[in-house]
DNA sequence: AATAGTATCTTGCAAGACAAGGTACCGTGT
DNA sequence: ACACGGTACCTTGTCTTGCAAGATACTATT
């Protein structure tokens, strides 16, 4: 286990999932928080900042398209430095829940 | 899925795998830090503060005990409370754990 | 005396999750 | 016409917290 906590938690869980997400399919922030909020109780707030760092750092595009209800929809496609990341990231995860698991031990 | 992510992620795993160890047997910090740095690359700078979290959460007690290598160790030793909250975070982390899974599906 | 290891703890920083609020567009009901 | 609720975007301020770096102090070895 080389990287620091850091990466495993903080810039880590969120990004990999939403990562995962739109690696079935283009998606927009809204959207991607009503699941993410299902799934693991993220809030709204959280996606539009998370967004406009992984397009900071190259991992997602974006172009806009007319939905009919509401304002239009900002899209974000995964890059292929994205799908690189998400690889990377499940990875990670996986490392770091072993280690937990084994720390947990018996006491599970 | 009721609680937030912070519970989950930020004030969760490193206090439940604290809790954990020592549930197998009291343990003074720097050891756990030792344990903990090679598990998931834990700083020793962050488990003295999350050790005064737990005293003051009532997770924790602590008594002195000399060691005739260096400065005399402060061991902690799991409260009722703290095994009570090892056991509900652990449920949190198995329910986390599976929701991770099922937004990664088959990308894994 | 100097170094290295054990063990305690503090300080300052940066990242980020979230609640709360704001904007704007659309359709439905009154 | 107007209000409302739903969709969808985004910003701001607060709070937590993980970590690097350093301070302290005791013991044993060189």
């Amino acid at each position: 286990m080389v990287e620091s906590l850091q990466i495993q938690l903080k810039k880590g869980v969120l990004e990999m999932c939403v990562l995962a997400l739109l690696s079935k399919g283009d998606n927009y922030a809204y959207d991607i928080a009503s699941r993410m909020a299902e799934a693991v109780g993220m809030g709204e707030g959280t996606i539009y900042p998370l967004m406009r760092r992984m397009q900071n750092d190259g991992l997602v595009s974006t172009y806009l398209q007319e939905s009919g209800s509401g304002p239009p929809r900002k899209y974000y496609k995964l890059t292929k430095s994205g799908a690189q990341a998400l690889k990377s990231q499940i990875s990670d995860w996986q490392t770091f829940e072993t280690a937990v698991r084994k720390i947990l031990g018996d006491v599970t």
